[in-house]
DNA sequence: GTCTATATAGAGATAGAC
DNA sequence: GTCTATCTCTATATAGAC
């Protein structure tokens, strides 16, 4: 009974290969890692790996979605309303700052991925776009509770606070002195005013 | 007389390589990127290129710098002052928005780049400082003249409008409905209040 | 579930002819 | 200045033994 994925030895050899494999894709990218390389680090041969994921392109978005639980950005906001969303996303910059290889990962990505051919390309315009639409909600609620800064749109301070959290981790990964989070912080308290 | 950079034919081939190797690089970023690639899209044989440009390294190399150019953002802003350096950079947006490539080729790059491995990592960490003192030169200028918005970072607002630009170009290439430019002015404006 | 061995393809770079 | 041919290395993926 104990076939592949149901909790034997199998499930913690693909974890550790999801590991490692997080770690190799976010040094170099995913088109510059190769499989024998991970499963190197995996202590396995790359045969070995490929019985867990048929293809390369299947491990990467075996370790992408595995980074999608419900404290990832984008994810578990549901619950979270106005400010809230915005706290949170720079509680999760806190948080990621301090596990190595999780920012290298979607900075060195995300840029991979515009390309239309890249096997993450979906993946990271479904990220964004969800996103967008939970960070441009936390704006129109705080428009409607008045605290929104005169003569900011709602829809672009979203993108906008989207887009310093992404140049922010290409700015801290290449001088380790950026702060993100107080850099993300400071993006928000720069479109919020005080509750009426 | 004639020798390789004088201005003869070789000087020609020399441009259509970089042309060319612009639009693949930009593309699938550096390390995917492959020689035999760039010279069959400029009807060359590979070691044609190779003759031109030792190595692959060498030819990044040669794509960013020739990019350098007193108009690229970065360059040529020691004359202006305050807002003029601000509205440059919208102004770079737009205009780097209508040639297909460039976008592609930094967003693709910086994120690769933030591998110390990679060629053009110390390229992109000397970018990135020298952006940072002109737009922080800029906002320190508005911020004596008492432009600057009150409790505003000058230093810090200076790397979030950096990572705007950054992070808007991803957006628009996995989106090309979103509006770099005008994001970028938006980000601006809500730093900057009217003069006294 | 993991291995060795192999098929097949492509990479960067060099040698030497023209 | 460009070519063909080749060297050497590495890649993804598969076949089949254990």
């Amino acid at each position: 009974m104990a076939g592949k994925g149901s909790g034997g030895r199998g499930d913690q050899t693909r974890a550790l290969i999801l590991d490692r494999a997080l770690a190799v894709f976010a040094d170099v990218g995913y088109r510059a890692a190769s499989v024998r390389e991970i499963a190197a680090r995996c202590g396995l041969s790359h045969p070995a790996l490929i019985y867990h994921f048929p293809t390369k392109a299947d491990l990467l978005m075996a370790v992408l979605r595995r980074r999608d639980t419900p404290d990832a950005p984008g994810g578990g906001m549901d619950d979270l309303h106005g400010r809230e969303v915005l706290d949170h996303l720079v509680d999760t910059a806190r948080l990621n700052s301090a596990v190595p290889g999780i920012v290298e990962l979607y900075a060195t990505l995300s840029g991979e991925a515009t390309s239309a051919s890249h096997p993450a390309h979906r993946y990271f315009q479904d990220r964004y776009a969800g996103l967008l639409s939970q960070v441009s909600r936390a704006y129109r609620e705080l428009e409607s509770s008045g605290e929104l800064r005169a003569g900011v749109d709602p829809d672009l301070a979203a993108r906008r606070l989207i887009a310093v959290m992404d140049g922010l981790q290409v700015q801290w990964l290449l001088d380790p002195t950026v702060d993100m989070a107080t850099g993300i912080a400071a993006q928000i308290a720069e479109g919020v005013v005080a509750p009426a």
